[in-house]
DNA sequence: ATATTTTTGTACTGATTCGCAGAATTTATA
DNA sequence: TATAAATTCTGCGAATCAGTACAAAAATAT
């Protein structure tokens, strides 16, 4: 595909300037990020910028587009691939703490926490948003369908409907995390959540409660 | 307080600016919002605004205040002297989706979905989220310990940590909301995760709740 | 070696932004 | 009536912003 490269070849990286640029959308959000900072902290300048990427909305769309298809091949392997669903759920939101404290003033999720503010003005990112929501309930869903059949699932418990209050702690982790709360805090939040909706390998009571009695 | 008035009074209502600048923050965020835009919003020119509420910071943070403080009255009524928890959960969410779909493009939540991206930028911001927060914790966990004296909580279910879960619901409907899904799927999701967390009256066999339930 | 193609860097433009200065206006007080 | 106090309004200014034009640079192709 490209074994030739005509002119005068880049002396970036786009996926790496693509990472830097996630870096300063996340913690400054899309409207509060000048040009300017992004080009200081790529290192190129911005006409080099706009020829590579386009304008800055187009940017933080590859932002977030390179965001969401790095979040998609962690939770493929740590969530869907995991048998265990209390497993999957804590690694799911272990991995969400890593990434929301990974530098100091914790910045929370990129996504979740600087793509709703421009969700109104931009429809592309209210879409992108939409999407990135409606697969994580899809592949929460298809863990949580699969969790049932094997009855590590509680049978009042519906898959579609669980797999989006999993998610729910997950933007509640990101927005708590953003706003100051300790992660220890959230650890423990994290853990009973997991222990309400993956109760673990029933210990002695081999015996599953009857119905949909509450 | 407030009988003089010595110089030339007021053409407004600071109440009512702050309502307005409510609407616009919540539609196009912190930093997205021109001073034009609020000038032009609430009637009133640029000049005045400074002298009534400061710079654009400060009036930010009293449009925080203002909502915040409207919301608290509201959660009030509405969950803390509902004697069932299930009819004070359902309370809770209906709101909070009235307010997340008031204006055609649903804004969500004025404060979750647009304070956590001014967060790190402003301290104040984060300070005035996380307090929010806390109170939110701290008000629905008063509502799940008293619903756990009378009886109404599963055993299983920590107060402290479930009121925690029974906000992240109300996150993950703002930051949805925003993100374009469908009232009626987030009533469904609504009226599961109040099934979840408030297991409702038990039917036919009458446990009478003791004491002054009611 | 010359031409072509692509990237890089400097400089510029037009627009928008926030915040404020200063004069005019409206009220209460002396 | 005269003075003081507070608000309103026009307009300004300094800064920043996004996006681009243009020339220099670096590579390939002829």
């Amino acid at each position: 595909m490209t074994g030739k490269a005509r002119g005068r070849p880049r002396q970036f990286d786009a996926d790496t300037v693509l990472e830097q640029a996630v870096g300063v959308f996340s913690a400054r959000g899309f409207s509060a990020t000048s040009l300017d900072d992004l080009a200081h902290a790529t290192g190129l300048n911005r006409p080099s910028l706009y020829n590579a990427f386009g304008d800055k909305e187009a940017l933080y769309l590859q932002a977030l587009g390179h965001f969401v298809a790095r979040l998609r091949r962690t939770l493929e392997e740590a969530v869907m691939a995991e048998p265990d669903l209390a497993t999957a759920l804590g690694n799911l939101y272990r991995g969400a703490l890593d990434a929301y404290f990974a530098v100091d003033p914790a910045p929370g999720c990129f996504v979740f926490c600087t793509a709703p503010v421009e969700a109104l003005a931009h429809p592309a990112v209210r879409e992108l948003t939409l999407a990135l929501v409606n697969e994580l309930d899809r592949l929460l869903g298809e863990r949580f369908a699969s969790a049932k059949e094997a009855g590590q699932l509680p049978p009042g418990l519906d898959p579609v409907q669980t797999a989006k209050l999993a998610q729910a702690a997950l933007h509640t982790l990101a927005i708590r995390a953003r706003a100051g709360e300790s992660r220890a805090s959230l650890q423990r939040f994290a853990t009973h959540t997991v222990a309400l909706l993956a109760p673990s390998p029933v210990p002695r009571r081999a015996r599953a409660p009857r119905r949909r009695t509450r």
